[in-house]
DNA sequence: TATAAGTCATAACGTAACGGAAGAGTCAAC
DNA sequence: GTTGACTCTTCCGTTACGTTATGACTTATA
């Protein structure tokens, strides 16, 4: 299909297409020698998971985090997306509840709070926004290390790839034992790029990897990579610092 | 009250208060001596209301025009809310509806056209924002004359006031014949004023002034700055034109 | 009563997700 | 063989705030 044909299907607009294409959020693999888009039929259902994901509120940039994701699972998703469908509607049921009520107020019928009159605007009131976190991971992978907040989105991103990169070398390896010189060098690797974002000492680096066995959101996003990574690096990591105090 | 706690009722951020300030969407009429902001009961209602149409879509601007508008009725406005709200429901269900097909879908269960895929994104399918746009005029006044558009938006602006002063000036004299002199030199500003966004001809003009009447969009909008304005000002262009022929 | 924490103000720059127009190539149809 | 409908890339514009930065004001507490 071309893209005007998708673009009608999905309701979108030609140039949303061309803007998830530029960004990376989704570009058919296929050109005709024109140079023209071909979406197919997986396409179609990326759109559709993005238009899903969009809907909810998510931002372009989580949303091509999330689907790019290796191990973003689709059955999952769409069930997530059904729980905040849900939600999504029980707040817009309340939003018409206090349009019903400031009628009634309106014509004198009732008293109305200030509280009751901005019920259901405020997404901090109820579980909806809060949820949505819990359900796709605090912050994703990207920068669940903090520190990476001082820096410029350019160099964000930059560092984003090289992370991600780590991450897969070191799932590569993660059957080996945490001290097998393979695993020491991928944790180097890992431990001089943590601290061209921030300034970690060996303590702080053993005290991280703990966290990630700790905190159910790292490893569940580490996790991600392989099954039992955050294990493996909280151990390679131990290893690492106590070697080199 | 102040900007946190009205913030913090209403679910906004403080940010956005101001920014509703700047734009002169919402200006609490009082300062303290100190220069704070102080919000009084009737700036509250009128932030549901602002807030009823952001949910709805509505850009700041369009609502701006709505709600400052003079003939602006509340109770109006919250039954369209209401009904709006209710578009949104059914749309939300729609995609619910999708979801599960989907994952029936995934499941194999159940085949699916990419169509059936789509169901519930496509405004364009629904009524949902014709209706809003019926509802609250087409354009609004402000850009009802088309050919503004090839104009910078700062030109745009500052037309636009004039063009509301124009409508003004006519309305106070609607009750005069449309062919005195008043009334004549007035439409002749008006057909200057025309002539300095796009290029009507006399018979353009008297067109023009025939749509005020046949389109109810244009009538609407039109007798908003009083009862039975298009009706006089279609009969005092269609003069004014004859008389320059 | 001093002082720190919290809140307020303005100002100015940054960002996200496109919209819209320009200029040029492509394709199907008549 | 020329329209008319699409398509491409490029680039600037816009909306609705977010995000500091800097300085003044208020309030709770030592």
């Amino acid at each position: 299909m071309k893209v005007k044909e998708v673009a009608d299907l999905a309701g979108v607009s030609v140039r949303t297409l061309h803007h998830y294409d530029e960004i990376g959020l989704l570009s058919p693999k296929e050109r005709e020698e024109s140079g023209y888009r071909v979406y197919t039929h997986t396409d179609l259902e990326k759109l559709q998971q993005i238009l899903f994901f969009k809907e909810l509120g998510f931002p372009l940039k989580k949303i091509k985090e999330i689907i790019n994701d290796s191990s973003f699972n689709q059955k999952e998703a769409l069930e997530n997306h059904y729980k905040l469908l849900l939600d999504k509607r029980r707040r817009i049921d309340s939003l018409i509840g206090t349009v019903e009520k400031t009628i009634q107020y309106k014509k004198g019928e009732i008293v109305m709070t200030d509280e009751e009159r901005f019920a259901g605007f405020d997404f901090s009131e109820n579980p909806y926004e809060q949820e949505a976190r819990d359900l796709w991971g605090e912050k994703t992978v990207n920068d669940s290390n903090a520190k990476i907040g001082g820096m410029s989105k350019q160099q964000q991103q930059e560092l984003g790839e090289e992370f991600n990169e780590i991450y897969r070398k070191l799932a590569e390896i993660r059957h080996e034992a945490p001290d097998s010189e393979d695993a020491q060098k991928r944790i180097e690797e890992w431990y001089d790029y943590l601290n061209k974002i921030g300034d970690y000492s060996l303590d702080a680096f053993k005290g991280l990897g703990q966290m990630y066995v700790d905190d159910e959101r790292f490893t569940k996003n580490i996790d991600k990579f392989g099954e039992g990574l955050a294990v493996f690096m909280r151990d390679a990591m131990a290893y690492y610092s106590d070697m080199h105090q």
